[in-house]
DNA sequence: GCCAACGTTGGC
DNA sequence: GCCAACGTTGGC
């Protein structure tokens, strides 16, 4: 089992997007860049589990957590010449380019922010908070993944104390 | 194979 | 919108 991260932009598409998507799930299409390309189609796995990570936007950072649900195949989108990630070096015969299926398996309440991640000295050494990072799919050691997750629940907890205050 | 120019990413 | 950082391109 291997853990990843995986970057989108929300105003194209987001966590919100998945929810809404045909049995949770989407072909991660459009990858463009060939280290990002060699781990779609030759190192993710199906049961591999990835964070949806929110990028350019207004609060950047994880939004849930995604599992891989089929393993990398070729991205049609660089075939077709009306799509933005048409690449007429890619053929049916040679593809280029390569995408995996992801499907939902949770969306955290609140988004894990970047300042989030960066405040913590457990994740000092991971690839999102390395500056000038600039793949969108990145390995995340399972010490980090168990850390993050920790977040996410203790968010959960101290939203419940602060509904409890309230009430 | 070098490297300058250019394009893209992504936080701020 | 700015700009640092990086990948890619293409001339030589």
């Amino acid at each position: 089992m291997q853990y990843w991260l995986m970057k989108s932009e929300p105003d194209v598409f987001g966590i919100e997007h998945l929810t809404k998507a045909k049995r949770r799930t989407t072909a991660w299409d459009g990858v463009r860049n060939y280290q990002v390309r060699n781990m779609l189609r030759d190192e993710m796995r199906v049961g591999d589990l990835a964070f949806f990570y929110h990028s350019s936007c207004a609060i950047p950072g994880i939004a849930g957590v995604v599992k891989i649900s089929r393993a990398g195949h070729p991205d049609h989108t660089a075939l077709d010449p009306e799509n933005d990630h048409y690449d007429p070096r890619s053929t049916p015969e040679n593809p280029i380019w390569y995408m995996v299926d992801v499907t939902l398996v949770e969306r955290f309440e609140h988004v894990i922010s970047l300042a989030d991640l960066r405040a913590e000295q457990a994740l000092q050494d991971m690839l999102i908070l390395r500056r000038g990072n600039r793949l969108s799919i990145t390995p995340v050691s399972p010490a980090h993944w168990r850390h993050i997750l920790k977040l996410a629940s203790h968010i959960r907890k101290s939203d419940t104390r602060k509904r409890v205050a309230r009430s």
